[in-house]
Order: structure tokens, then C-alpha cells, then sequence
DNA sequence: TGACGATATGTCGGATGTGACATATACTCC
DNA sequence: GGAGTATATGTCACATCCGACATATCGTCA
């Protein structure tokens, strides 16, 4: 669906750039936009992986289907907090939640 | 004084260990207070090491000083999320976080 | 097409985090 | 000891975040 979106809005004359450009962000605005985006992949990465749904992931961390949606999207009403909470509640290590944070940002989402 | 009062502490009988075997934290929770203190304390370092007192730096990033005691003395009223933010904010990268984030805790603070 | 399971989006009450202020405690220097 | 500066601690009003629920949208299969 997110690719769908992607190709609608291609189709319409949209240009798909960094998130920081689009809006105008301070370099560390943009960062942390960066970090967020960086853990929620990793996030639903697992989860796909796992072949969770969102509901079972929620159960697992003791939340809801749809804050989980929201982790997996970076929405602005999740906190970094939450998102390194979850991902030390599912077993990743100090060193994996660096490892994620210096990965390089998937070319597109998920 | 953080240095005084450890050399009090102990002169009255006491073993200063990891916080997470103190309370008894969950692995994940133990995690997640490791991840605050080593942000907390490479931010008194970077302080310290400009010469700054803890108002300078509220200037800087724009909070209280009371505040950047408490996130420098990793103070459960502070989130990683404020953590991060403030050492994005005097221009560490998201490398040099993840640096910090595996580097090995500080035998003893600051 | 319709129905079904999964994901996304909007909203809300209660929980937690935040800057600010007051005040206590520590550490010089005189 | 007292004055001055820095840091720690307590509190509060306001802001932000969170889980939960309702509902919309998507994707697939018949």
C-alpha cells in the first residue's frame, strides 16, 4: 500500500525526496526524523520477519495494533522512547539498537 | 562532590554495583537505564570539557538548569528521547550516538 | 462485486515528561 | 565563618505521549 501511495503520488507530478527537505528541518530536526525512521523499519522489519501482525506485536509489547502502526510509521505522536523500548522489549541488544542507528536509511520505507 | 560523597558511601559499609542489581530490573528495563546513563554521562563530559556550567548549556539547548542536572544525573523524569535530542542539538551525529550507545559505561559517572 | 483480515488514521482520557522556579547543598576563596 | 558560584533536589502548570477504541482504507480471494 505504501508503495501504491508512493506510485499515485509519482503519477500526479510528485517527487519523492528526503523527508528533510520537504519540510524545512533544522539539521538536528532532521536527525532525529532520520533515527525515528531508522528504528521503525527495524521494527517492522522484525515483525515481518517474525510474520507478526501488528496485533500479535502489540500483545508482545504490551500496546496496541495501532500505536504499533504508528511506531512502523514514525509518526510524530512516538517518541525515540518508545521506539528503543520496544526494540530492547523484543531482545535487541545496546549493540544492535547502534548498529540500527548507524545503518543507512532504507531506500524506501518498510 | 559525586566523587565525595561515592568515598562517604562506602566508608559507611556500602558496595557501590550496577544500578541494575540494586533494583531489580527486568533485562530490558536494566538495558534501558544502561542506554540513559551513557548518554548522561558523555553529556556532562562534553559540558565539562567546554568549560560550560549546567546554565550554559540550558541556554544552549534551550531548557533549565535544573533540568540539565537531572538529565546529566540520568534522573527518571528524563526521557532517552530528551537525551538524544540535546546531544543532536550540539551537534553529535547519529554515529557519535551510536558510538556512545555501545561505548562501555563509565566505572564511575561523569 | 463483497467479505474478510491486516494496516492506517483520528480521537480521547489519563499518564509521563518538560521548563521554570525556589531552595538546599556543595565547593572555592577570602 | 561568610559571600559567591555551581550543582542537586523538590515542586508545579502545562505540554506531549501513550494505550485504547472506533473507523477508514488496503489487499486478497472467491
Amino acid at each position: 500500500m505504501r508503495e501504491s501511495k508512493r506510485k499515485r503520488l509519482e503519477a500526479k507530478g510528485w517527487r519523492i525526496g528526503s523527508t528533510a527537505e520537504f519540510l524545512n528541518l533544522s539539521p538536528e530536526e532532521a536527525a532525529y526524523v532520520e533515527l525515528k525512521i531508522k528504528l521503525a523499519s527495524r521494527l517492522r522489519e522484525w515483525r515481518v520477519r517474525r510474520q507478526f501482525t501488528q496485533g500479535d506485536l502489540a500483545r508482545v509489547v504490551k500496546s496496541s495494533q495501532s500505536r504499533v502502526a504508528k511506531m512502523e510509521a514514525g509518526d510524530p505522536s512516538v517518541s525515540l522512547d518508545l521506539l528503543i523500548r520496544t526494540l530492547l522489549a523484543l531482545g535487541a541488544s545496546s549493540r544492535e539498537i547502534a548498529r540500527i542507528i548507524t545503518s543507512r536509511r532504507p531506500a524506501t520505507a518498510a
